[in-house]
DNA sequence: TTTATATTTCGTTATCTATCAAAATAATAG
DNA sequence: CTATTATTTTGATAGATAACGAAATATAAA
């Protein structure tokens, strides 16, 4: 006897709940802005943030659990990304970062940490990560 | 000399926060699509959540001061809705809305929420609001 | 293998938020 | 005016979450 087969279309409370979540927080939402020009390791994302690698590892963490974001390791670096349009069969995401998207594109705050993303990408990573375990910041 | 002029199609990051962080609760996303089709006085909404009017009444007031609801006074009752067109001069509102309800519209919650508002909108709100002074809940 | 290191996980703390009951508001009804 | 009542505000409490530093993982370099 056939099981009635679970609706595709039908994105579930719980998943809006989950989503909006996601992205209802600055650094998060600062983070996906970052994200969607191109990919970036953990170590660069970290400079541009002044927190504590653990905390932008657990945002990463949360944004890639929602589907938000997606991430591919590269030896000892991991870089996180968009979700390439293959893996985004899932609408509920695809329309969430739809609205990111039109909601900060032109933000201040986006323009800011996107020029300092361009001055990271100048540097070595490794010269990078060399800096951050210097720790010049006091 | 003139001072330069706030661009007004620029959404601040602090905003899209206010805006995500309002939706980002079950309780909320509920009532949004609650009232997606029509307005529903304080005393009828309650009547679909199992939850205390107090706690009802501070969910509608952080969406209306999101800019998410609006709400029209009649005598005893307050009304809350959708804002009109008119009052969605603020571009980040509208994508919100918007937002949830392309997310939400065949929720199956959305279905059952809504049938029920359909038996509620058959009652008198007076007889309505005195069986919710008389609690037969328990 | 041993060392170095990029990232994550763990444990803790402080802040935020959802909830309720009770008191306060505001508006009608008697 | 006084009583009733729909809604909001207040105060208190429990649960969720963001932050950090330290320990644990996993990979590359020596």
């Amino acid at each position: 006897m056939p099981v009635k087969a679970p609706d595709q279309t039908d994105v579930s409370l719980a998943q809006a709940t989950v989503l909006a979540k996601a992205v209802a927080e600055e650094t998060r939402l600062r983070l996906l802005m970052l994200l969607q020009p191109q990919e970036l390791c953990a170590c660069q994302i970290v400079e541009v943030f002044e927190l504590a690698n653990s905390t932008i590892s657990k945002h990463l963490s949360l944004l890639k659990q929602a589907g938000l974001l997606a991430s591919r390791k590269s030896g000892r670096w991991i870089y996180y990304r968009w979700p390439d349009p293959s893996d985004l069969q899932d609408p509920a995401v695809d329309l969430t970062l739809q609205w990111v998207q039109a909601l900060l594109q032109s933000a201040s705050q986006t323009q800011v940490d996107r020029e300092q993303v361009q001055q990271i990408l100048q540097l070595d990573p490794v010269a990078l990560c060399l800096r951050q375990r210097g720790g010049d910041c006091c």
